[in-house]
DNA sequence: ACTATTTCTTGATGCAGTTCATTGGCGCAG
DNA sequence: CTGCGCCAATGAACTGCATCAAGAAATAGT
């Protein structure tokens, strides 16, 4: 067995791993979620089972690139996706995390059936749980509890976004990483700094430094 | 007549022509509203005609104060108001404008029944068309499509915190006062700059000196 | 196991935006 | 018309954060 044979083989049992996974794919993740928000009866169960798809994205693989139209919403199992855009300067500015039972969707691009100008991509290997406009639109019509589900998310979405914002115009780099860091915890020692900064709108460089000045302090 | 009734008569007539706009205070505007985003039948805007309810604010009144529940979304008829909170230093951070056929309510108080960290309070002389939760609840009880109609002004809401968010991330204080000017042409000329400043996220002083280094180049 | 790539750290320098203080204009109350 | 509160303008000093550069450390690719 050669070195690439060894490569291939590699790959190819990593590959099966994710492939086991995807068949074995529970949807209990996303049945608990629910769950939590809104009991489901059993008719509930089986379109939320009939109608998401498990999906498997490596490492770097986008979701949804730049131009395109956004038509499925994700709902995290495992792994970690970003929402993000590039500007003209090449600066990587990211809008949202989803982590395990998060949400990540570009919501304008998603219900308005516009070109997106956003993209999402895999930060670690990731398994989502997706669902397509139209069958979002027929568990609506079929069980109308989903109407106010969704609604509950992108409500809570929009507060944490007004909170995000307000940070931003009133605190200082140092308050937006320390308060990034309470409100993350499971990310920010998941996550390159790089990605920590891009989201909170300042350099790796200066996060660096906070952190050091952090740990002079403790 | 004394000074002092003099300034009486004044207000009494102007508190008159206010109450006498009340009275006539017409549903059309919100009624032309809906029916650009999904035409309403007789019975629809019968609807909205008995469960929303005209108010005027007169300059400098609250409509909503901290720690209170928000449970009044606010279509504002004529007018001008403001969603906005004191940080500690007492710095005053606007998150909305609200001025002619713009919506506004805290949303996570509203929908979360929870009390809220902002205010609302009007620039102007404002009256708006305003229905409770229970009323808005019943509404989408009674024509579903409501249901739909206010999924679409969340998301839009959602799509402009996003896009303001990412001006705030890449953008400097010039740029993003540039876009504030071209987006809200009807309101920088409104507005005093102090409240500009505020939803900028930056200094009156700066904003003066942006204002100053434009005419220079024009 | 080795190399390439990405990530983190640290220093020097510069600038965008703040802070503080002063001045002047305007509308409004007495 | 006088005095007071609010808003805009402008200068001087200061600072938070970016930029550029270069090296060290960690990770991934083969």
């Amino acid at each position: 067995m050669n070195a690439i044979s060894v490569v291939n083989f590699v790959n190819e049992a990593y590959s099966l791993r994710m492939k086991k996974d995807l068949t074995q794919a529970s949807i209990e993740p996303l049945l608990d979620y629910f769950q939590k928000i809104i009991p489901l009866n059993n008719e509930e169960k089986r379109l939320v089972t009939e109608r998401f798809q498990p999906r498997l994205y490596r490492k770097r693989q986008y979701v949804l690139q730049e131009g395109n139209q956004c038509n499925r919403m994700n709902f995290v199992v495992r792994g970690c996706l970003r929402l993000y855009t590039i500007d003209e300067k090449g600066n990587t500015h990211i809008l949202q995390f989803a982590a395990e039972n998060w949400w990540l969707t570009d919501i304008g691009s998603f219900y308005g059936k516009k070109e997106s100008k956003l993209n999402i991509d895999a930060l670690e290997d990731t398994m989502v749980l997706q669902i397509s406009f139209e069958n979002l639109t027929f568990l609506y019509d079929q069980a109308p509890k989903f109407n106010r589900i969704f609604r509950v998310l992108i409500e809570n979405s929009h507060v944490a976004l007004q909170n995000r914002l307000l940070q931003n115009i009133s605190s200082t780099a140092e308050e937006r990483y320390l308060s990034f860091v309470q409100t993350y915890t499971h990310l920010y020692n998941r996550l390159p700094q790089t990605q920590i900064a891009a989201y909170l709108g300042i350099t790796p460089e200066f996060v660096s430094r906070i952190r050091n000045s952090q740990i002079k302090k403790s």
